[in-house]
DNA sequence: ATACATACCTTGAATGATTAGGTATAGTGG
DNA sequence: CCACTATACCTAATCATTCAAGGTATGTAT
């Protein structure tokens, strides 16, 4: 009986996907270069970890999916749907009270 | 062969418990409510976390316990050793990094 | 021809966190 | 006196997330 909840701390990549597709639809390969780029080298989710993310994601209706050819190539583009804004938000401010929790137990009497 | 590396998310709870004994030693029990206090209640680490976090830390040299009797019972009182020291900075420039990172890609043309 | 970048995907293992227990003493209310 | 709560320590089982490392296939440049 034990469903365990999340670890305290997780979620992150989701947020980090959700909040690009929630400017322009991308494809996964896109997102694993974004995500990069728009956290300044400071994070890196390899495609083990975009992949998953959002699969996940779209059988949770959060996402929708279409499968576009380009150059020979097939991508699969992701669009947040009105779910997945709901679930971004939520995300979004469970990511802002715990890192203000955090920041704040580190200000304490601290740093400059 | 594989050593994963640590997942890029972890080792909040080690921070946390690392500042807070760098300001002055406590006890495990102590942490518990300490951690909810210091951040507003924003995170909540039960002893099945604080403790082994913990022995981890003592096991690798960060801290050093010493037991003392008060009131009949006995607390374990925890101290920070340069070592330890050395491994808060660095868990601590990795947190801002992280969370640096996090925060300017959902500040991109998002939010007020 | 070979190699690299694009583009998708999955599986296995490592790790950390959560839940849920278990032991024992001290203090409080009925 | 007895039950209950708070203090104070601890561990083991489970679970989810993440990481590393693969595998397939096409296009492009050397």
């Amino acid at each position: 009986m034990g469903k365990t909840n999340p670890p305290f701390m997780t979620g992150v990549p989701e947020l980090l996907v959700l909040r690009l597709l929630s400017q322009r639809e991308m494809y996964g390969y896109e997102l694993v270069k974004s995500v990069r780029v728009v956290t300044s080298e400071a994070i890196s989710l390899g495609e083990g970890v975009i992949y998953p993310v959002l699969h996940g994601l779209e059988k949770a209706g959060a996402l929708t999916a279409k499968r576009k050819p380009v150059n020979g190539r097939t991508r699969v583009y992701y669009e947040v749907t009105p779910l997945g804004r709901e679930r971004l938000e939520r995300l979004n401010s469970d990511w802002d009270r715990i890192s203000a929790g955090v920041d704040s137990a580190l200000g304490e009497a601290g740093r400059v």
